[in-house]
Parts: C-alpha cells; sequence; structure tokens
DNA sequence: TGCCAGGCCCTCTTTAGGGCCTT
C-alpha cells in the first residue's frame, strides 16, 4: 500500500444524521480541504442522500433539510468521488474519532480501504491551549482569533476551519516550543501524552 | 422489555464515574 505524502493532509469533516453509523447514522455532506506544504490547495464539498429523512434536531443543527438531499447523489457515489480525493494522504478532523468512523463505515460500504492515519485537532488543542474557554472548533477559531466567513455546522466551512486551526498550531509548537520541523508524527506522539507532561515532551526535542 | 455512541481524559481512579466533543 503506498506511504502518505509527508508533506501533504487532507482535513475532513462530515455532517451526519447522528452520532453513531453502529446505530444506523449515515453521512448527508462530506466537505475537506487538502493542505500541501502549509497552503490549502484544494478543496471536496458534497452532499449525499443517505436514504432516509433527516431529523428535525439534524436540519436545523446544520441547516441541510431534507428538501436539499432529496436530488443529491446516494453517499456511495459520493464517497468514491471522496475516496479519489483523499488518496493516501494522512487525515485531520476535530475530534478525529467521530469523523472516523463514519468514513470507516461509508467507505466499508463501498470496500474501500484507505492508507493514511489520522490525527485530531481536538487532541492537540487540549495540550497546547490548556487556557481555552473550551476546546470546541468554534470556541478555538474565537480563541486564536482565526478570520471566519461561514456558517459552523457545514462540511467545508468547518473543514477550512479546522485547517486554519491547525496551521496556526504548528506554527504555535514552532514559536513557544522552538521545533523547526512539526511532524505529523510528532502531532501523533503529542495526542498520547499527559496534559500534564506536555512541557516535558517538547523539552525532550531541543 | 428496556436500552440506546464512544473515545478521550481527569480524578475523590484502576473492581468507576462523569464531563467533553463530534452530529
Amino acid at each position: 500500500m503506498p506511504s502518505p505524502n509527508a508533506n501533504s493532509i487532507i482535513v475532513l469533516d462530515f455532517e451526519t444524521t447522528g452520532l453513531s453509523p453502529l446505530q444506523g447514522d449515515r453521512a448527508i455532506e462530506i466537505g475537506a480541504v487538502k493542505i500541501t506544504n502549509g497552503v490549502v490547495v484544494d478543496s471536496f464539498q458534497e452532499l449525499m442522500n443517505p436514504g432516509r429523512p433527516v431529523s428535525t434536531f439534524i436540519a436545523e443543527y446544520t441547516g441541510i433539510t431534507n428538501a436539499m438531499l432529496r436530488n443529491a447523489a446516494p453517499c456511495e457515489e459520493v464517497m468514491a468521488r471522496f475516496a479519489d480525493f483523499i488518496g493516501d494522504e494522512n487525515l485531520l478532523a476535530h475530534n478525529a474519532s467521530f469523523d472516523q468512523k463514519f468514513l470507516d463505515a461509508e467507505f466499508s460500504r463501498i470496500n474501500h480501504n484507505y492508507a493514511g492515519e489520522f490525527a485530531c485537532t481536538l487532541l492537540t488543542s487540549r495540550r497546547i491551549y490548556q487556557d481555552a474557554p473550551n476546546h470546541k472548533l468554534g470556541t478555538l477559531v474565537n480563541y486564536k482569533d482565526l478570520a471566519e466567513d461561514g456558517t459552523f455546522h457545514r462540511a467545508l466551512f468547518d473543514a477550512e476551519m479546522t485547517a486554519k486551526l491547525w496551521l496556526t498550531m504548528l506554527d504555535d509548537i514552532r514559536d513557544n516550543y522552538q521545533i523547526n520541523n512539526v511532524e505529523f508524527s510528532l502531532i501523533k506522539r503529542l495526542a498520547k501524552t499527559s496534559k500534564a507532561n506536555v512541557n516535558k515532551f517538547f523539552a525532550s526535542f531541543s
């Protein structure tokens, strides 16, 4: 299986019918951007028809209505195109465990495997932004004073904001801990480090 | 019938409980 490109990462976000694919929930929208060498170079956004109606709660939460999904392509068709978009790159999401379980569930329906590994901006932010009011995506965007022009809880906008947060976190790690080359593998190891040991973790690199 | 997500992470912990975060 090909190896992920160390210079690129796919930032993705799902909107779904609910919280659990094991309870029958499906994806209704996927949004993603590709970052290469610190720059957003490509994007992907599609609604998809989950074959079941979305609840009033989801329609209000996301702004995605049953009318909008009625003429959307089925999940299997959209996910096949998304598989081409992500290729074998590494992946990133805010609370990645959520998006990973939907990615895995939707890909399993089309018998697709992927080579990339996930990193998580939620786990990273809990370690390097320990003074943030909380670690919701919208709160962190405000906390870091990131420019925003769109609506949260739509897939592409959330992916774009997650990408901005990711690049800001990499800059902050470089600046605050004097680490020149912040690699994906370092972020993965950081996520397994307890909050109390973050300074010790970074000190081991300098 | 009754239940209904689950991984992470802290703590008054590890033979557990509960808050956070995602839709």
